[in-house]
RNA sequence: GGAGUGAGCCAGACGAUCGCUGUGAGUGGAGGUUCGCUUCCAGUCAGGGAGGAAAGUCCGGGCUUCACAGGACACGGUGGUGGGUAAUACCCACCGUUCGCAAGGACCGGGAAAGUGCCACAGAAAGUAGACCGCCAAACGUCAAAGUCCCCCUCGGGGCUUGCCUUGAAGAGGCUUUGACGAGGUAAGGGUGAAACGGUGCGGUAAGAGCGCACCAGCGGAUCGGGUGACCGGUUCGGCUCGGUAAACCCCGCCGGAAGCAAGACCAAGCAGGGCGUAGAUCGUCAUGUGGGAAACCGCAUGGCGGCGCGAGGCUGUCCGUCUCGUACACCGUCCGGGUAGGUUGCUUGAGCCGUCGAGUAAUCGCCGGCCUAGAGAAAUGAUCGUCCACGACAAAACCCGGCUUAUCGGCUCGCUCCGCGU
RNA sequence: GGCUCCGUGGCCAAGUGGCUAAGGCAACGGAUUGCAAAUCCGUCAUCGUCGGUUCGACUCCGACCGGAGCCU
């Protein structure tokens, strides 16, 4: 499996699953991106679009999309795993290749920390954690490490 | 060379690496299978992968579903003529009006003597005319003033017998002139207004007026010629002239059933529904809750345990026996219709593109030959580097076509017009 | 993608083709008051933009621009 490449079993594409990430309200933002995040079964890390009318026409918004599957692209092998992310770009003048990686990695290193404090505090409750029997294993270790 | 005008074409190019999408070939893995095959995933190779406007959604069609005997009305659209077309509000040619020196451009270009409405303010008047001011005094009436009354004539004076009637005078009446009023004639002129009832000249008249005449502009009828036709040209007659607005209602001719690929068709988890099949609406007892009753007690609901019966399964080769489970708004099996999530399809070969020839002024059409040229679906064309140049505008398919409109850095080609210079 | 509708001062809005346009709230200025509030008076409009029809357009017609809603 090589790293550099960008399937359609990559992309979010059903209307659940957005819902499912918007309604965990679990979100980071720079000026250039906005950044919505879920845990998800699978290991593959998948990503969906959604550009505002705001930015301009077809054109305009066919290109930021671009830049950003092009983005996630190149530093997908850097991204955690098991995430849903939703990228919603928030400043056109921002717009670049570099922006795009720089806060895409940030933003996801922080939502994947940010899930993981919130799958302990809810360990208590039952219903929550049906998805992630697998993913239990490796938040428990990483912040053991990180945070003393 | 400059200015302009019309038509058409192009829409950065090339290379390398990484990546996306769907097509074809073949490889591997997983699943299904009636062993024919087929579905999904990964990776390899080959070739394809946004526009002239893909946009706005303003028109016209195809296609799909629904509705539907036929006709008329309503409603909506359309509007010079002829042609083109699947069709159009589009295109071509022509006609008319108009702008431009010209090439050319623009025109929602039927009907206002079918009817209704409106035309603010101003103005006399805003429409089958009418008459405020003005002009007129020929004809009519009333009133007032002046003049006159006989004779002659060259029309202004003269003459003598000083005048018709009553005795003289005054007055009255008649006539003439002037003025006022009434009734009347007239529409030449009148500040206005976007628009005022043909224009100029001569005649004519009381004043005037198409009232008459000439020329000009315009309208209508008849007729002749040309043209398929819109229309053009001529002759003649007429009343002399009729306002504007239909992107006000309306009238006339023609066209139009409605909705739209998120249309529609197929498959179909889950949940809910219906039909059929299957063995108890069983007995006893206990507990809890609850109702009635003074109480004894009698009911109802839920649950536990047990008995008998039934069904399924196990033990055993079979029966008996025994164990487990189930035993009624359920469960199980099976079938049915509708259909959500989701999936498949519609989905690209078409009023298609290119070329020769032919028909036609042209739009366009015909014959023949060649070509296949995006088909996605939270939605594919990108990133990085290098070279070159004119230094890159507007902007991306979403069922498909034909138009229109709007946005647009620039570049190229051809036709034509005007001006300047040279030969 | 398709369909429907709407644009009038800062905001909400009325408006038969005939006055650069009714009203309410707000803002500003003035009057009133010892100072305020309330009250009274006044000011504030390229009728989304452009073109056309008309003598005349907020109104009628066309094209653009902007903004809503519905179909999923």
């Amino acid at each position: 499996m090589s790293p550099q490449t960008f399937t359609k079993a990559q992309h979010i594409r059903s209307p659940a699953d957005f819902e499912r990430v918007y309604g965990l309200k679990c979100k980071v933002a720079d000026g250039v991106l906005l950044v919505f995040a879920a845990h998800h079964e699978n290991p593959v890390t998948r990503i969906g679009l959604s550009v505002s009318k705001k930015h301009g026409g077809a054109i305009v918004r066919n290109r930021l999309k671009r830049l950003l599957r092009e983005a996630f692209r190149l530093v997908q092998d850097q991204i955690p795993p098991h995430l849903d992310l939703i990228l919603i770009p928030l400043n056109k003048e921002k717009a670049s290749l570099a922006a795009y990686q720089q806060s895409l990695l940030k933003g996801s290193d922080r939502l994947q920390r940010r899930l993981n404090q919130a799958a302990l505090h809810d360990l208590s409750l039952p219903d929550l954690t049906l998805t992630d029997p697998a993913t239990m294993q490796r938040p428990d270790a990483k912040p053991g490490e990180t945070t003393p």
